[in-house]
DNA sequence: GAGTCGTGACCAGGGATGATG
DNA sequence: GCATCATCCCTGGTCACGACT
């Protein structure tokens, strides 16, 4: 009955009943030599005993190193900054380090502050943040915040740091499958002007378009959103040249295709469609879509990674962008008359 | 050129240059009374001056409350956990708590068991709980953590504190809309057995059947993923009594929906369909999916008020479930040869 | 003198007590 | 006698040093 059930175990705790001094204990905790085996057999039953559990803030105390790392996450949770977060997550706790989250639904430059606030507040030893919005960026790279930051982003606005996916060469990957399937007129529905991925996407569609010589033609600007995908199809179905667009997401695709089915336009009959993300449910879209997948694995891991890598003072090799690969469906096909297929 | 780039500034630091003692710039960082007005903005200046930012964890240590909340999230990066966590963050922010969120794609027991160790090491003052697996949250809830325990999950496995989303409700209005519309034979295509979530659903479903006096069918188990409801399309097909599904989440129906058109079945001509989360494409499915959304929203804020509860003594009030609302679109029509319509 | 172990200071704050005006 | 402030000690660890074998 001497347990207290609030108040853990302390470290002296565990030294009275183990018999020996809290400098000992301490070095079972850490690994390190010079100590007895009988002796640290001895501490560590006492500590499985105590259920002894190491304060960590205390130990931040001393140590100036709190094993915490700042997440932020700014977006509404869609399929890839949830990813990217999961694996990053995972890559963390595996390095031993905890990770404060701070998601947030809009990217609103004094929601940001507060929360860069909060988690240096929580000392943790560096703050990595996914953005999508330019201004996000700007927002925190203006903050000062006495620690190192690392940004997973398209751009890098002023942060050193900076990991990404290789969307630029993903883009390039769609447009090119378009063109080598005879279409000569491929248009584009961007994601909004903020967005650096969608920047990235827009640049590798025209580069690629201008490479091969072909007549470049004006954007869609939508913002992400099946809705503004399907308003996208009146402009598609206003132009009998286009016979191929490139969609800078799977949910503008969507839209897009369904759109087009109202005005009686097939895919890929009339028109091929490629999109980009390649979420889970995209093979089953009507027709199964022809998309682009990134990893964000890698991505999540590149990201922890290079934070380390800064943290311990390694000059950050700048890890090579996250790689983007097509994944053939059927929403492509040769153009009608094309001198392929 | 007495700044230290590294070191950020003590509250001594600020106290010799306000001058007056640490105690005293305590005080004014509590906002305690028995501070003189001109103390008090001399103290404020010197720590704008210093950008003084007082270290959380020498707080945590001595007060013993970190202002830290763990969060547990397993599972794949799918709408709803994703946009639980990401209510629970914010409403914790405006509370001035900081997540440490662990996020892991499986429900391994011993990942499970190593993430919720590192929580209690950051000392954090609650670990709240996703889970959608059974399995999952038994782990969790015979570790014996020492600090409270809150689950947002369909069933209550010997944790105390939970909340969750009114999954029986959601299901129950699901399957009365599609008796309304004159259907007799309304089937199920379950999520996996060890989701809770999908038992919820399934009890929703057969509740409503016996409770109108229809004839029960068996249900068709899936996984959540399109290739499972797309499976499930051949037992519909093969059952011709069958007029309508209640498909327990939105992916699966939209296999389904694929592997009927594929038959030459029709939706909702020939069979009607349900769907369960109401996804931001849904709208854009063809056709446009009727299904059941939940307000994860509330189900965030929900938990961290049970867990702020928990935590303040205040004996934890059961919020109620978060509502759930039928949406109702277009893949949903009147039995034909039925006397509605 | 090398391997073990213990002692005291210290990290950055909060709280109780007492001193000062 | 009350508002205001300073002086200790406390939290739970790590680290430098010294003292035993």
């Amino acid at each position: 009955m001497t347990e207290d059930k609030t108040r853990g175990a302390t470290i002296f705790d565990v030294a009275r009943l183990a018999g020996v001094s809290h400098q000992t204990v301490s070095r079972v905790l850490n690994n390190l030599p010079n100590v007895r085996p009988a002796t640290r057999q001895r501490v560590e039953q006492a500590i499985a005993q105590l259920r002894y559990v190491p304060s960590q803030a205390a130990r931040a105390l001393v140590t100036r190193r709190s094993r915490m790392l700042g997440l932020i996450v700014m977006g509404a949770p869609g399929q890839a900054p949830a990813s990217t977060a999961l694996h990053f997550n995972e890559a963390a706790r595996d390095a031993r380090y905890a990770v404060i989250q701070a998601s947030m639904a809009r990217a609103d430059p004094a929601e940001v502050r507060a929360a860069a606030e909060l988690l240096v507040q929580q000392s943790v030893e560096a703050v990595v943040v996914i953005a999508q919005q330019r201004a996000a960026l700007d927002a925190l790279a203006g903050l000062e915040l006495g620690v190192p930051l690392v940004a997973i982003a398209s751009e890098d606005r002023g942060i050193a740091a900076r990991v990404g996916s290789d969307q630029f060469g993903g883009a390039r990957a769609a447009v090119e499958h378009l063109i080598a399937l005879g279409h000569t007129r491929v248009r584009h529905v961007a994601g909004p002007p903020d967005s650096m991925d969608a920047a990235e996407r827009l640049r590798g569609w025209f580069q690629t378009i201008a490479d091969r010589g072909l007549p470049a033609s004006e954007p869609i600007i939508g913002d992400w959103s099946p809705a503004s995908g399907h308003a996208a199809a009146a402009v598609i179905a206003a132009d009998p040249q286009a016979s191929a667009v490139f969609v800078a997401n799977d949910l503008m695709a969507l839209g897009l295709m369904h759109g087009l089915r109202e005005r009686g336009i097939a895919v890929p009959g009339d028109v091929s469609v490629v999109g980009f993300d390649d979420l889970a449910e995209t093979a089953y879209f009507d027709p199964p879509l022809t998309t682009v997948r990134q990893d964000f694995a890698v991505l999540g891991r590149n990201a922890l990674t290079t934070a380390l890598a800064v943290l311990g003072d390694e000059e950050a090799v700048v890890p090579t962008p996250a790689p983007t690969v097509l994944v053939e469906r059927e929403s492509t096909a040769a153009r009608v008359g094309s001198p392929v297929e």
